[in-house]
DNA sequence: CGGTAAGTTGACGTGCGTCAAGTCTCGTGG
DNA sequence: CCACGAGACTTGACGCACGTCAACTTACCG
């Protein structure tokens, strides 16, 4: 259940049976939602987070134009707002890319945590704290890097995130979004993120089709990208 | 000493006098930094979190051309790299915007305060938790946004967020800052930039000039910007 | 009073947006 | 089995917001 979750956690350190069965005993229930739905919304008031066990999830916010940009791509094993139990309410919604599986977790239970585990409490705020992380890795390429590049550096990352929980090999990984979604992490059009997976393509980088990412020169897409994963936290360090 | 942070602290909860004094008590020192120096760089161990009594700091990333993007600045009262307690090295660096004074908290002395004051961990947990809203809605800036909208929607945020400790009224604020810098903030070139606060000034709604932002018309300027400062989760809520 | 950093402006270039006309894919119903 | 409609994707022509380059002014400080 909260297996792919358990899995980063203790790339980073130890949980005993106590803090797993603390962090399993949130769970409140399962949900199942359709590609395209919004999971929740912004400024709802919340009584549970929501852990993303299966599929894929994006935090965004909408503008009065009609556009919206996506802060933030979840994978399996994240938890997409662990943030909204100090929070309350999101300043942001989160939306089912693809169809996903979601467990509940009660923040009740979350507070019961803070109150009697710490060592699983600090666990919880390192969590959040590596999506800031990634927030800020973000507005670099939205502010500092071309089309190409932002494409190629959220392939590498994505490719490391999917890596840790078993669903990425070297050659590359399922992402079933459309280029429209795509354009929306990016800060680009859908037209112009056409051009720039075509120019990927032709350049034997990356080819993005059919809902799956494949690598023909992982080394020269993480230059061009100047992908360094050391923003996502990944190495062991007691807490 | 540490007065402006309790500020903010309050606005959202009660903070009791043990917790109050366990604050002040990982104070271990403070420094003074001048204007352009780094104050801490990427990736180096971290043993204390740094909290800004005086001054402006920004965090910012370094690409491999010389350029950089700010991804956050911070106002007196904001602790600039709380997150660091649990990350143990940051991703990005800190730069003193002006000169600046800081106190230093030790790590030891925060862990002490998850091992024995739930309410104010998790009152710091909610501290980071705004700080990576903020990154969120500056990725919006960055991502989706006119320059002059980026300009204005920055004269916004930190108006409001001086406001609470005190460094802002309804006519504008205190910005020592080069325009230069405020490019490296909005992701554009410093020409650009120049030529945005000029719109600006021209069509009456700021004007930024000998390091201060001067309001003409605070509504209209919000209006552009888009402003809605519910992402800075400045209102009471018991955690 | 000279030097240096910050700000200003104009001419021009370009990366990405816009608009519009396709094509491809696939699910549905006749 | 084919017809058809709806999305998603693709491509080309063209436009514009912002970048680049370079010259100049202003402010400040020793």
């Amino acid at each position: 259940m909260i297996e792919r979750h358990l899995l980063k956690l203790r790339l980073r350190d130890k949980i005993d049976a106590a803090e797993e069965a603390a962090l399993r005993g949130t769970i409140v229930d399962t949900v199942v939602h359709a590609a395209g739905r919004t999971i929740v919304r912004a400024g709802e008031e919340l009584n549970y987070s929501t852990l993303l066990l299966d599929g894929l999830v994006g935090r965004y916010k909408d503008l009065k134009n009609g556009q919206r940009q996506i802060t933030h791509v979840h994978v399996a094993g994240d938890f997409a707002d662990l943030h909204g139990f100090t929070l309350k309410r999101l300043d942001h919604s989160l939306l089912a890319l693809t169809p996903c599986t979601i467990a509940r977790a009660s923040h009740t239970r979350l507070r019961e945590i803070t109150e009697t585990l710490p060592h699983l409490t600090r666990m919880m705020w390192y969590s959040t704290n590596v999506d800031a992380a990634i927030h800020r890795e973000w507005e670099v390429s939205l502010g500092r890097r071309s089309a190409i590049q932002r494409a190629a550096h959220l392939f590498c990352e994505l490719h490391v995130r999917l890596g840790v929980v078993g669903l990425a090999d070297e050659n590359g990984y399922g992402l079933a979004i459309s280029q429209a979604e795509l354009a929306e992490c990016l800060g680009l059009t859908p037209v112009h993120v056409n051009r720039v997976l075509r120019e990927l393509r032709e350049r034997s980088l990356v080819e993005f089709r059919n809902g799956r990412v494949s690598f023909q020169d992982l080394p020269a897409l993480r230059r061009l990208a100047e992908f360094d994963p050391g923003y996502l936290y990944l190495t062991p360090q007691p807490l």
